[in-house]
DNA sequence: CTAAGTGCAAAATGTTTGCATACTT
DNA sequence: AAGTATGCAAACATTTTGCACTTAG
């Protein structure tokens, strides 16, 4: 199947570089479209983000509380960054960061279990250091 | 506020009983009691899960695939230290098991990021030995 | 010109909520 | 009797789909 190239990939596109590393929903990129007086439609979303999901450009995950789905532009730098998120118990915020131990903890699980963890999608809970402040600690 | 017992609630308890460690979803309970010649409302098997959830026995989380939240009966299995919670992407089977290197994952995160984590309500995704031999990769 | 891509609105999920009724205490 | 829990159906929110129209190749 030839694929065409039209502008709205190319709309889509300058919207993931411009949240490359971080997350969003389909409602976002609704709204941030909905400013500029261009047409992108929500099916055409979904359909080309699915798309770039079967083509590891894009991750998409839940986090719970949010019933949207979150996306994330990953592009191929997917599997060697040991990009994990991390949501606060407190103010819910959604902290992304990299960690050498992540893969740490992924090879001593292979190793010991024979499990491959996929750390792109696990969503850790935690108190950020705002919170802890906050709380005097936790 | 005071908490009324209820057939309802045993009903569903003898269901959570029944596939403690097994994951299912609110469809799943509604098939299951549909068989047998008692009534459970979708409503009040939402909100017995919602209490539940927020007691900590019960966990929710998505997989994706599924668009429809996933359940699972804990009760008292996120008390263990070092315990963590695997979730295989291909057969949704869940698996259970102690590693230190998630201590090390929370000393660092916390040292360099200032972010405590709770590793207990974490779900890693990942792919089981079992998958992965008949996936053939990793 | 042909086939892929788009956009709208409708349909298909999955989850929550309002409210009258039933049940617990 | 007082107030919680239930069950239905309607409301909601998100995602998918059918179809006519547009556009890239």
């Amino acid at each position: 199947m030839i694929t065409y190239k039209t502008k709205q990939q190319d709309l889509l596109m300058s919207y993931l570089e411009k949240m490359h590393g971080k997350h969003f929903t389909v409602e976002d990129i609704i709204e941030y479209f909905s400013k500029k007086d261009v047409t992108l439609g929500k099916a055409t979303i979904y359909r080309q983000l699915e798309k770039l999901v079967a083509d590891g450009k894009v991750v998409r995950y839940f986090i719970d509380e949010k019933t949207a789905a979150c996306f994330e532009y990953t592009a191929e730098c997917f599997a060697e960054k040991n990009h994990i998120h991390i949501k606060c118990e407190k103010c819910g915020k959604l902290i992304h960061l990299e960690s050498e131990e992540i893969l740490r903890l992924q090879k001593s699980i292979l190793k010991e279990h024979g499990i491959t963890l996929n750390p792109h999608r696990t969503v850790f809970y935690g108190v950020c250091p705002e919170c802890r402040k906050e709380d005097g600690n936790a």
